[in-house]
DNA sequence: ATACCTGCAAAGGCTTTGCGGTTCG
DNA sequence: CGAACCGCAAAGCCTTTGCAGGTAT
């Protein structure tokens, strides 16, 4: 695990070489994001954000997360139709996905699969596995209804 | 593989079964969805219906989908940011994706993961793996650019 | 100084919903 | 006949975009 400061560091530096300014904004969404570890929608950075900024939009919370993801500092992770999540954790690994309430959480698994690099004529990059099941919370709620 | 035909019998007695009616709108959906393997999206399933049923609506493949996902027998597809994509094969599959255009394709792999029934407070049911890639479009036309 | 960025509000997709008329069982 | 369904149009999200003013370098 990276430490979190040392993210911070690396993602102003990436800023200064693509020639993107540093602001407050821009800093507090990744901070943010460093610091979660559910996956948050925009929705929720947003709510974040604004407790600290309280005149932040919503649009700048998306141009930041899109920007983020194309310096490859954050990942889109997209469960069923509901809205996007971010993820600022770039280190290999996987997403145990809640099929009721849809809560993600990071799964690190012993295993692995070998996929050839050409695949029925893809050139393969790499791979995810989503594993689905009933969270902790949502077993106790079915639990109940029984 | 299953038949065709069988599928489309099952379909017609779970809805029976369920008490929903069968009409042609319905079996169109289902049947433009057996026969695809390119995981169509609603649009594309609209498109496809509105040949046999020029009148019908968008809202009712919209509902339809819905419905065969409840029934169990199609299964909502969703990658980045685009719209939702639909498959009716529900055998164990896994999928091959495209990161440039968004292609789906399945995957049959013959290496497994072993899941354990409880994970993290999860009790697992299941898990689905993504290998993303350039398709052999997308590869053609980054050769060219080069 | 100037390029980049922000906030606001409006527009844009995709999807869902309410309603009256229609169709299946 | 009655419940379920359809088509239409409107409304509802989530997300993106244009613009004028502001800010980092």
């Amino acid at each position: 695990m990276e430490g979190k400061q040392e993210m911070l560091n690396r993602f102003v530096e990436r800023c200064r070489q693509a020639g993107l300014k540093i602001t407050p904004q821009r800093i507090a969404v990744y901070e943010i994001l460093i610091n979660s570890h559910n996956h948050p929608t925009v929705e929720e950075i947003y709510e974040e954000v604004k407790k600290r900024y309280p005149f932040v939009s919503l649009a700048t919370v998306y141009r930041t997360v899109e920007t983020l993801e194309q310096m490859g500092l954050a990942k889109k992770v997209c469960y069923w139709g509901s809205s996007a999540r971010y993820d600022a954790n770039t280190e290999e690994h996987h997403h145990l996905i809640c099929v009721k309430c849809g809560a993600i959480r990071d799964l690190y698994m012993d295993q692995e699969l070998s996929i050839p690099e050409e695949l029925e004529g893809f050139k393969t990059e790499g791979y995810s596995v989503n594993v689905y099941g009933l969270c902790p919370d949502c077993r106790k709620e079915s639990q109940k209804d029984s």
